[in-house]
DNA sequence: GCCAACGTTGGC
DNA sequence: GCCAACGTTGGC
């Protein structure tokens, strides 16, 4: 069992989004470090939701695994934005994992909040310039986050 | 909209 | 395989 943090522009999609959809493909990540932690990741590993690039940034809610790592469609599609022309069908480049619904906070976690706290400095998401979208999170630090949000 | 951080690209 | 140039991310 994993925790993941995985980043998200509420204007893009949204934890209200996943909330109304239930589940959701997660597609478009485009950075090779990324790519392996979703390949690393299980069906039912927690999926801490973060909002960035937003009025409010921070974490705002939770989400489940729910299925494991396989091709994102969105390379192979020369309309997405995300296409690869140098993906092909047989050796593809990027994949992705579905996500689903689990559970809102109490209260929305804002970044200031995480900053502030002695225990989380060493999560990735506190480096200055840290730009990996799925980024894991020890249980530890997990811990301290589910108190911070209830 | 600014800008620091950092991943990627491509010429050599 | 180095590294400068470039593009993108994301907090502020």
């Amino acid at each position: 069992m994993q925790y993941w943090l995985m980043k998200s522009e509420p204007d893009e999609f949204s934890f209200a989004d996943l909330e109304r959809k239930g589940r959701e493909p997660w597609t478009g990540v485009r950075n090779y470090q990324a790519r392996n932690f979703m390949r690393a990741a299980k069906v039912d590993d927690i999926v801490l939701f973060y909002h960035s690039n937003c009025d409010e940034p921070g974490i705002a809610g939770l989400a489940k695994v729910s299925k494991l790592a396989f091709p994102d469609p969105t390379q192979f599609d020369p309309k997405s934005d995300y296409f690869d022309s140098k993906a092909k069908q047989s050796e593809p480049r990027w994949f992705c994992i579905e996500v689903k619904f689990y559970k809102k906070f109490k209260s929305h976690i804002d970044l200031e909040n995480l900053k502030s706290n002695r225990e989380l400095k060493s999560m990735l998401i506190m480096r200055p310039g840290n730009r990996l979208s799925v980024t894991p999170v020890t249980a530890a630090e997990f811990k301290v986050i589910q108190k911070l949000g209830s």
